[in-house]
Order: C-alpha cells, then structure tokens, then sequence
DNA sequence: AACTGCAAAATTGTCGACAATTAGTTTGAC
DNA sequence: GTCAAACTAATTGTCGACAATTTTGCAGTT
C-alpha cells in the first residue's frame, strides 16, 4: 500500500505525504531524531514557520504530531522543546517496548502467514550479507533492525499495537539509536537474535517468540544504557 | 510548574481546559462516548463548527486529539467518522490493556508510596459503601472502576505508559463500558478483584499484582463481549 | 536595595477567507 | 446504451491577521 521510494518506512501510517503538514512532520522527525534539532531547544513556532516556508496551521498540526511521538514536549504557554534524552526515559521507554514487542511477537506467532514469514527470513539474509561486507558498521543495521521489528510489528495484526509502536515509540527509539549510535559486538549478536525469534514465529512458538524478544529489547537498552553512562545525561 | 489551582485534576494531561480546543474536546469526547453521536456517523468539520459556535481551526485540533484516542477515524481526504464498536476491536484493545496495565501493577508495586497504597485502599473501601447502597448497580461502578485503574496507572510513575493508558486508550474502554455496560454479578467480583489487587500491590508483589490484574482485565472483557453478542455488531 | 505595580513584547490561540483536491454528477460522444 | 470526460459541489488544507494570555522588563515606591 505504501513503498514510497523502495525505502518501505511506514512513516505516516501507511498513507504516503503529500500534505504541507505531512513534510513538516517528516523533515521535523528526521531532524530531531538526527540532532540537528538540539535536545533540549526551543521551538519557536513563527520562527520555523518561516525557515520552512509555510503558516503556522500546518505547522501546529505537525508540531501536534510530534508531540503525539513524544518527540517535543509543549508547556501550555510558554513554548515547546524538543525532548531530552536521559537514563530514566529510556528505561521508561523500553520497559513498554518490552512488554508492547513481546506481546507483537506473541501475536505475530499466530498471525503471520507463511508467506510473511518467508519474506522476514529474506530480510534477515539480506541483512547478513549486508553484515558481511562492512564489519561492524551500525548505521545501516539501524535502519535494517528498525525494519526487522516494524514487520513483526504488522505481522501482530493489532491496529492498536500496531499504531502505538510504529507511529508514536519508534521515532524516540531511533532518536536513542541514532544518536547514542550501536555498534561493537552487540551488531553481530543481535542479527543471532533476530534469527533465533523468527525461528520461534515460524514454528508457531509464541510464547518463546515473546520471551526472546524481551530479551532482544532488554540487551538492546543495556547497550545502549552504557553508552548513555559514557556520554553523561547530556543537559542543556 | 503547574498545580494552577490546587484542583490537580488530571483531565487533559494535567493541565486544566481553558481553551476552546480542550472545552471541544471534553464535550466531543462525551458525545461519543456516551453515544449521542453515534457510532459510524459521519463529521462534518463546518458543521460541527457551527453547533460548537467556534472555527475550524480549534475543531480541527480536538479533531486530531480524538484521533489519537482512536475516538474517530480519518479517511484522509474523504472526512471522520466515528468509530465503530466490534468484537475484533474490543480483542485487540483488551490484548493491549491486559498487557499494560499488567505492567502498571508491577510497576506500581515498586514505585507507589505507602502513602499512596493507603489512599487507594480508602477509595476501595468508599466503593464497597457505595455498592452497598445500590445493589448492582453499574454506572457509578462505572466511574469508580476506572478511577481504580486510573490511580494504579499513575503509579506506576512511568510517563509514557500514563499517557498511552490514560490519554489514548481509557476513552475508548469507556466507550465500550457505557454503551454495553457492565452490571449483574460482574459487579461485585470485580471488586474483590480489586481488593486482591491492592493486596499484592501492597505486599510489594509486582509479580503476582500483574497476573491478579491481567485477570481481572480478561474477565471484565469476557463480560463485555458477551454484552456485544446479545446486542449483535453494531453496523450502521 | 528589594518589592510592587504597570506596561510592553512575545507567544499561543482563534478567526474568516481562499486554494487545492477529491467525490459525485451530468453531459456528450461513440 | 455505455463509457468517458468535464463540470459542479463539497471537503480538506492553508493562509494572513486579530485576540487573549502570559511572561518579561522597567519604573516607582517603600
């Protein structure tokens, strides 16, 4: 129903942007999950209105629909920030992860066809080859991990679920990912990972596929708590 | 930072409703609840527009705040409509509940204060009074209920998962409680399950809080869904 | 020097009108 | 008679300006 531009990023819950506000969103999303929009700044609404160019309705709705991914956070008249990283969030984060993806996965053993399943293990090959060829590279397992969880994610069938992780957790997770980066051993581990939970869908195992994907979740926050320990809470 | 008047009324994400928007979005989110815009109906932004007495511009971002409590349903360029009740959507709502509100409990078991833990333990009682006066009966129950979930959500002190609980999903259980109701024996079970609930919270049990919570969520949906076979599927 | 009150500036919230799409319908040609 | 294309109508999306609050800075007083 989507595949924009062959990059499949379910970004707008399936319908493709077209709108003023739906580029807003997107070039917004990418620029704060990337930093270029500092943790912590200010947003100031006539002031990014005419950096891009638009009025300030269009503008309001995406900056509604940020703050709907807890991507800014509004204080009712004094402005909106964009959102901090900090320990205690990403705990809270991923805490939900764990329980929401867990529960996915369960529901994805029972829900996915065979032909879904098979295309998973094609992504996950493609993903190995890809592994092979640059060593330890995080940036583009990034995106591909993203993508592994993202179809488990759909294959639960739950609308809910599905609009709860896709369209509201995951842009604060990649902004953890991102900018507190993955990489070292942790990279080939979780490609094991990943194999070892599709295996439990495919074997209709749902109960298994929920414990490794908590798992999975967990070893992915405590990666990523410790690079949050080197860097420091970065405060403004 | 905030408690404007003492009032720590958590309607609207704990600040109170002053603008036209929020005063919008209580009462529409009342009408739908309640059924007095029906199910399926279509909305029509001048329309509404000019029943509210207001613009467009705070319909349209109540509008986007009902979207996001799953309230109504926006076709992108074909109008909203209320959302429809139905079994598969009552599943997989109650899928979601049962798995966060058991993680509420645990975390809830960790995190409250005694203070707190005494505080619900006083509200429960005030339920058992209140039932005692009026045997069976529902609608207060209604209310006291989720005024229950309500207290142990917040205490869970996990910021994302209140405002997924409180913000996105509780309206749309109120949706299927009021309009399919909840009363006959139900009623006083759910109190005991309450009670057991509060216990294990109490005792530091975050364990046995979560199991005792996720039964008591799949009985309470159990009971709606039978409701919803008697009524059969609310089609337009 | 500190506090109170007022004023000015900035910000958010709201309005009415316009523009751009889209759906539905009518009309025309084959 | 059926298909197609254009026209009409309705709806959504966008704009610029105005109104209402709130915050900030300044002045005057104690």
């Amino acid at each position: 129903m989507s595949t924009i531009m062959g990059e499949t990023f379910q970004s707008l819950l399936g319908r493709l942007p077209v709108t003023s506000s739906d580029r807003l969103l997107l070039e917004m999303q990418r620029a704060i999950v990337e930093g270029e929009l500092p943790a912590g700044s200010k947003i100031s609404e006539p002031e990014l209105a005419r950096k891009f160019n638009v009025s300030r309705a269009p503008l309001r709705e995406a900056m509604a629909r940020l703050e709907r991914c807890h991507l800014i956070e509004r204080i009712p008249n004094a402005g909106a920030r964009v959102v901090k990283l900090s320990a205690e969030g990403l705990q809270a984060l991923y805490q939900i992860r764990e329980e929401l993806e867990g529960l996915a996965c369960r529901l994805a053993a029972e829900n996915m066809d065979e032909h879904e399943i098979e295309q998973l293990r094609a992504l996950l090959d493609q993903h190995l080859q890809s592994q092979r060829v640059r060593e330890g590279e995080s940036y583009y397992q990034e995106a591909g991990d993203l993508d592994f969880h993202y179809r488990i994610i759909l294959g639960s069938k739950n609308p809910y679920l599905i609009n709860m992780l896709c369209d509201e957790l995951y842009f604060l997770v990649r902004m953890y990912r991102v900018q507190l980066g993955m990489n070292g051993p942790r990279v080939s581990r979780a490609f094991d990972e990943h194999k070892a939970i599709i295996n439990a869908i495919a074997s209709r195992d749902g109960e298994l596929a929920d414990l490794l994907m908590r798992r999975h979740i967990a070893a992915s926050r405590g990666n990523i708590e410790l690079k949050l320990q080197q860097v420091g809470t970065q405060h403004d």
